[in-house]
DNA sequence: TTATAATGCAAGTACATACTTACGCAAGTG
DNA sequence: CACTTGCGTAAGTATGTACTTGCATTATAA
């Protein structure tokens, strides 16, 4: 009696039920996976009645759709190179990780959900290969750019995308997981090793010397 | 009545239960997750009553736990860096990168099972962390040997071990678990570009002039 | 004021599933 | 033979949970 379930749904920054009950699903889902999770748990977690939860989203499984489906729309995938393609390679590919680094590391509930659900829910896991696929190839073209401009040698382009884009992924499942902090696994040591290791190993001049800065663009 | 429950039983190369029931919970914990899985659908894989696994293990968490530390007994790390040791390079890179990767491919059900799993159940988490951690410093001490030979230039060797770590597993869970072949990502490649990479990154000579095959050793 | 829409609440249904109990059968072992 | 050990079979219990239904409540808009 004292506290009425209305102070709750105040306290959730009075969003409406909708928005509310897609965030609670999305971290629950991730949190438990999609059967480890309860409408009840998700319902309670929105501040909402878990019959309100079924008004709008029908099913558990809808639920599910709408909250990946959601959150894959605010996954933003850079479609200009424009802005990466100016200074030093380093500068460009460091800019070009850090960002994307940052997208996974925001996204990275839905990005584990999309993992771990990824035999049971098969339409997920289609909408996640969608993205990363995406993904892998602005880094393919980007790293194309480059080569066109005699910035980096040959390589396995396919490849090198898919360890820039599992190693940053690795990390921010890592550090969402697990208390401990994997061995100081910070963003910009992180992304300073890639690049670095990167750099050395492709830049077509020695990467001391910062020959290129004028040449690109 | 047709075919008696026996048969199966003798179809799975009979081995005594025990095992078959471990092996057969590993992969249903893999594919449908811990809460997804039903104990039920273990034994019947198995080929064996349900009572029976229940008799061995106590509890489905029970049964979680065996299979996993089984399974995590069976992955070895490697203990003597000196077969890596000799030869070039590239050539000691590549053989350890290629062994840990037949590790991990064969030893991937567990690892996805216990990223996947590792929220709602810690413990198998600290094992999987403990097995990732040994792993890591192992790297690092490759890097560091090598280092001493004079063969390597300084790096972040610990987040250049996280990116090995990270990107084979990310391949060997991704082809798992989708039906396409992300882009022809075979072993031979993967850890062709890998070496490649951190070869022309990081040896201290001409990658191209195999100096040191004399030195190593 | 009245109608409509969105929500809360209480209760219930149907079902999956972890786990138990009790009993019978077969094989090996003393 | 008697005894144990391992397993199968049948049946049942308890619980969680997705989802439904019916009704009361509040606020907004006509």
């Amino acid at each position: 009696m004292d506290d009425t379930p209305q102070s709750s749904r105040v306290s959730s920054t009075d969003q409406d039920a909708h928005a509310r009950i897609l965030r609670a699903a999305l971290t629950e889902f991730t949190q438990r996976g999609y059967k480890g999770a309860s409408t009840r748990g998700i319902a309670e977690r929105a501040g909402v009645n878990e019959v309100t939860l079924f008004r709008h989203f029908g099913s558990k499984l809808d639920l599910l759709r709408a909250a990946v489906e959601q959150a894959l729309m605010q996954m933003k995938i850079p479609q200009d190179l424009e802005p990466y393609l100016h200074g030093t390679l380093e500068q460009g590919l460091s800019q070009f990780i850090s960002d994307y680094l940052l997208q996974v590391t925001a996204q990275s509930d839905i990005l584990m959900l999309g993992f771990s659900e990824a035999f049971s829910q098969p339409e997920i896991s289609d909408l996640l290969r969608e993205f990363m696929w995406k993904m892998r190839g602005m880094i393919v073209r980007y790293f194309e750019a480059m080569r066109e401009r005699g910035a980096i040698k040959e390589g396995d382009y396919p490849i090198l995308a898919h360890i820039i884009m599992t190693s940053l992924h690795g990390a921010a499942s890592m550090r969402k997981r697990t208390p401990i902090e994997m061995a100081q696994l910070s963003d910009e040591r992180l992304t300073g090793c890639l690049v670095k290791t990167i750099v050395d190993a492709y830049a077509r001049y020695a990467p001391d010397s910062p020959i290129h800065d004028t040449q690109l663009t």
